[in-house]
DNA sequence: GTCTATAACTAGATAGAC
DNA sequence: GTCTATCTAGTTATAGAC
């Protein structure tokens, strides 16, 4: 009886869940499959390697959620409400709303973040090959919502933007025990909310070669 | 003639490089020894395990920085100059400031951001010993500069101003990529200004619930 | 498609001569 | 303190029966 589809299912639910916590060069393929419940070998037949296990799970959750940050930014460009807010609310809610499963969700924010820092040639390509698109557009629509910001600045803020994105993704124990009490790790909406408003305020501070005061939150402008 | 001090700062250097461009479980100890120029057995003798390497190597380096970051803290404390700005430059700049040395500057902050995000426990433990009182006096700090801040929007903002540091520090290929052109890496001046013109802004942010408009920069309060 | 068995290799750690 | 040689255990990957 063959269920292949199972099985390869079976191989990125547990390469999701061990590589989020060890680390892609942390986890062996024989503790991969033990955890998947599946043969050793049936890595290679249906993956090739370990690297293109790794690819595989990024990918399989990462599509749709660069998939829905265009659509979002897309809708709110159309309904002419792209202001930074929006545009971070874009970017941002996507991937924070996955967190909300807790089966899989905060297991796979960990592995992208995770993913994201860790090196290796193998995820170096898939970065560029999903998310190049993604950030040619946020880049555009955040230019045209801060006109007088210099693309050097806009370009360190965005990166800055990733920043905050992909510490708050990786939620490790450290992290999760500093802020304990402080704030609910499962409260997306308020993380989202917060993530916002810091990252939107910083995006509007006055730039250091800038003669305009744009550091003003909502419309009205400085003189 | 004996020169163990060499032998274990060679050990220590070239752990340094190679962890910092393929993680420690990414460089095998016949790596190690072959880039320090020493022989496999004396890794074991003078740390008594690659961990221990790795925890010496990041603890050789984050300890004058965080010595620095408190030095600077009590000084613009004691000169009553405890501003938002000011506390964020004694966080950043220490470790910015190390980056400008070309040859084991850039080295150490990729190395500290991996370890960073990087699993295991030794490391774990070691972040504890070594930031938690960093930690808890610059959080005392930007308490008594933000006292209109709520602790726990406080608390998700240090966590925010901490990945804005750690992505800054990982510089990795794909980033550096990205921005080329945009901003030179080594212009650590320009990058500090940057990151705290950004995060300060953040911090004074109007947080959700607060009744009062925090968020203008400089001196002047909106109504 | 799935499994067992094993090849081919590499890892961290150690013993003991010098 | 430094070296060679080696141990044990782990790894990825593959060949071939079912």
């Amino acid at each position: 009886m063959p269920q292949a589809v199972e099985t390869k299912d079976l191989i990125l639910d547990a390469a999701e869940l061990l590589f989020s916590e060890n680390g892609v060069e942390g986890v062996s393929l024989r503790a991969l499959t033990r955890e998947a419940g599946v043969n050793l070998a049936s890595v290679h037949y249906h993956f090739g390697s370990k690297e293109a296990v790794a690819r595989a799970a990024f990918c399989r959750r990462v599509r749709p959620i660069n998939a829905e940050r265009l659509e979002m930014l897309d809708r709110i460009e159309l309904e002419g409400a792209a202001d930074v807010e929006g545009i971070l609310t874009a970017l941002y809610s996507p991937v924070l709303r996955l967190a909300r499963s807790p089966v899989h969700g905060r297991r796979f924010m960990r592995l992208c973040a995770r993913f994201y820092s860790e090196p290796g040639k193998y995820l170096e390509s898939a970065f560029e090959e999903e998310f190049s698109e993604v950030i040619m557009r946020f880049e555009r629509a955040l230019q045209r919502a801060l006109p007088e910001l210099a693309q050097p600045d806009l370009r360190r803020r965005m990166h800055f933007a990733v920043g905050v994105m992909v510490h708050t993704m990786l939620d490790s124990n450290r992290t999760r025990q500093w802020t304990a009490g402080a704030c609910d790790p499962l409260d997306t909406d308020g993380t989202l909310d917060a993530m916002v408003r810091f990252v939107a305020a910083g995006f509007r501070a006055t730039a250091k070669g800038s003669t305009l005061a744009a550091g003003i939150q909502g419309t009205t402008q400085a003189a």
